[in-house]
DNA sequence: ATTAGCACTCTCACGTTGAGAGTGCTAATT
DNA sequence: AATTAGCACTCTCAACGTGAGAGTGCTAAT
């Protein structure tokens, strides 16, 4: 499949993606010399550039424009040719300040990682808060907000809050409450779900409604993706050449709006991947044509089988893969180090 | 200012707007005549149209293409000539029965509500969770997730659940925060935050950073928008032909998506307005740049003075109006009613 | 007050055309 | 054998011209 390249021909690839990412435009033979003042004539070059485009790297988007790479092309770039280049010390202690003044709380960093990781890598970027795979029980409270209404508080392992509201057929009284939830949580500490089914001696009918709430919660907790997905700089991808006529733009941008393309997207995509591996997405893949002119760049972080949620962007194919997946990783082990820092017992 | 305008002028614009809604397209003497058969020469139709133009309601885009409304037109037209259509039955118990059958929870009906009232009114969706413009405490937990960790989780009065992490100077124990809790729990049952600040006697030094961190959080949950704005329909907006070029598109897009903006846009407009009346804001009524093309709907919805929040969508001024009017205001209505019966005490 | 008629204006879709950029191929050069 | 100069060829794109069509305002008649 990877057939080898000649030096000349690798170069010569990523002096193309190089400057088509700079200027969104075809790229000629010519212009390159011009541009990096090779030892070489542009008919050398040409003849090169064929081979390429023989073997699916380039493409042309007529008989006589410049080239393009293909997906194939970017393929072959991002795993054998892109150098990753950390991030500049002085940005890496900008970003990191900003999360340590900050006020402290996970939904401020996620919102703050979001914006962040938008505006270095101008595209559009996605979060999800971190989740345990396997969520244990840590505590629950329950308040009586009117008559049979209670509202059910859950705390999770790592620090997860969901909550949910439940309808009684009688009135309880805040006390019996309070007893029931006490209860329970002597009961439960520190059970998964999985446990948590065979905990129900001595409860009280509500108590067994409350359990089984309890226990749907915390699997409902477990589908990789939960709750929010923070999203921002989804403007960015407006502001790219190729996504001029809105049509275009109109499908990736859907993509993040869906919540279950969404999902299934970062599901799929982050499922196999250890923590501190970075997956590359480029064009669909032939899994998600909304994707067909974007890339999409994720990774996990957060500690690996205890707490772990997703980062990423997503961009136009043409992308300065990096730059960006630096900064993916970068952001990932901030996230990380936060994570550990906070919330890991 | 609102010159009187007789009967037939009236129509007139009434049936423009209508056919340019339909169209997006400037619409002409002729074709008034021809869609909707009036008993009058398309002559005639010309001379009102001129008049009409003079008083400003009316604009041509060139000198001789067909007229489209203005900025003002659009006012006079929602403020005396739209019909509020109340929505058929059917839609209505339709939409009704998708809440009482979703999972009860105050988030999945947020989006919930924002996701229907997108796809009904083709456009894009905002709704913010309800809040207490007078937040009382109801309720805390302290959980110790690391040695000098502990998660701090605060229920407000309706329900509104605020967590917090708190990085302390030496380790405390369990036992010592569920007491401490259970104290301020016993302490500060339905006080203000005003009010709080005088009920530090008794305490602890720890204490007195947890009531600290309380307050606080009491006081950022009563800015008007708090937390989370549910969002929905963005690419609706880029499906609209006045933002075929992706640039026209971004502006609208940026403000939804910009916290600080979209916030001042719901806090101004909604400020001053009653639940129940709805707010029309049309072409950015020369506050709003980003909104030139643009109108946004937006309403309260939940109990005056105990729990309320806002409701509404942005489209393209060329929209329509009665139907959204009446589609914002009845989702306002659904949303106040699942809020009075399960959130309110 | 309304209308028929007409001259006028402006846009838009369509076709033409020429410059420019880029190619592939061939024959000559290193 | 690899490289290069030269050349004919292809295709896009912007510029221009053109004519049909839609819509207007005005005037004179009803």
């Amino acid at each position: 499949m990877t057939k080898e390249l000649t030096e000349r021909q690798k170069l010569l690839l990523s002096l193309i993606i190089h400057e088509h990412t700079r200027t969104a435009q075809p790229v000629g033979s010519k212009s390159i010399v011009n541009q990096f003042g090779l030892n070489l004539s542009s008919a050398t070059i040409r003849n090169e550039l064929a081979t390429l485009t023989e073997l699916g790297y380039l493409r042309q988007p007529h008989t006589s424009a410049g080239r393009v790479p293909t997906e194939e092309g970017y393929r072959y770039f991002v795993s054998n040719l892109v150098q990753q280049t950390n991030l500049p010390a002085t940005t890496r202690n900008t970003i990191s300040h900003q999360f340590y003044q900050a006020p402290q709380g996970l939904v401020q960093w996620l919102r703050l990682a979001a914006s962040v990781l938008a505006n270095h890598s101008q595209a559009a970027s996605l979060v999800t808060a971190p989740h345990t795979t396997r969520a244990t029980f840590k505590h629950i409270e329950l308040l009586s907000t009117r008559a049979t209404q209670v509202l059910l508080v859950l705390v999770l392992g790592g620090g997860e809050i969901r909550q949910r509201i439940l309808s009684l057929d009688e009135s309880v009284s805040q006390e019996n409450l309070s007893e029931l939830s006490a209860h329970i949580n002597g009961l439960c500490q520190n059970y998964s779900a999985d446990d948590l089914k065979s905990r129900h001696e001595q409860l009280s009918p509500l108590g067994l409604i409350v359990l089984d709430t309890i226990i749907e919660e915390m699997r409902l907790s477990s589908t990789l993706v939960t709750g929010e997905v923070y999203l921002d700089g989804l403007t960015n991808v407006l502001t790219e050449p190729e996504f001029a006529q809105s049509e275009l733009a109109r499908s990736p941008m859907r993509l993040l709006e869906e919540r279950t393309l969404l999902n299934d997207l970062i599901s799929r995509t982050i499922m196999t991947e250890e923590v501190g591996g970075v997956q590359v997405l480029i064009g669909g893949e032939g899994t998600w044509d909304e994707l067909r002119d974007c890339s999409v760049i994720l990774t996990r972080y957060g500690i690996p089988d205890q707490l772990t949620g997703a980062i990423g962007v997503l961009g136009p194919m043409r992308m300065p893969y990096g730059h960006t997946i630096s900064t993916v990783r970068f952001m990932a082990g901030l996230l990380s180090d936060l994570v550990s820092e906070h919330l890991v017992e």
